[in-house]
DNA sequence: TTGATATATCGAGATTTATCAATATGTTTG
DNA sequence: CAAACATATTGATAAATCTCGATATATCAA
């Protein structure tokens, strides 16, 4: 893995809150209500959870999210108006695979 | 791992000079000239070697070092003037196998 | 002990990040 | 289409980080 990108992934670790929302969304049915329209996890979890459980603002969620899903940590998925984030295993096997 | 310790060593990685001390300490032999006093890698590389291929300033790279240290990335062990740094890779592999 | 060398710490200015409120954009539904 | 809702972007300020030169501390060697 580039260096440039191990290093943009890290600055996303790199501060608590964003380290917590990539933790809960390991399991999403452990931290979050169930969705009402799209009834599963499958495509992870939708910014507005996400915002409410941080007490962050409405910006500064979609802006981490953002970040975390330009270097690929998060995978988003529009369904309607809603934007749901997954992890990207992959990619965090392959950073963890990087610095080992 | 505590999420705090996360963060200090995401922070320490998210700087690219600090990933690539990180990464030349992986193998010395390969980037650094043979130490004269202290005749192998057991140890690591001394910081001028460090500070000397980086081209930053000592009091740069000495903060550097001794910030990978206080977080455990890197263990430093003084022989007479010189410090000497290695990779910890026994927390290395534990913040790899947390993130996953 | 003194001078030379290696490392650590301090103080400061420049840059980056954190975080918000306000506003814009996109999407659904009446 | 218009109102309502979810998300994204912009602009701004406070806080943190980067990086240096200067200086302090520690150790060796003469």
């Amino acid at each position: 893995m580039d260096d440039r990108l191990v290093v943009d992934i890290s600055k996303c670790i790199s501060n608590p809150m964003r380290l917590k929302i990539l933790n809960w969304l390991r399991q999403p049915e452990n931290h979050f209500p169930p969705h009402n329209v799209v009834r599963h996890f499958n495509d992870g979890v939708c910014a507005t959870y996400i915002q409410e459980k941080t007490n962050l603002s409405q910006s500064t969620i979609s802006t981490y999210l953002s970040m975390m899903e330009k270097c690929g940590l998060l995978i988003s998925t529009r369904h309607g108006k809603w934007s749901y984030f997954k992890r990207n295993e992959t990619l965090i096997q392959q950073y963890a695979n990087t610095l080992i």
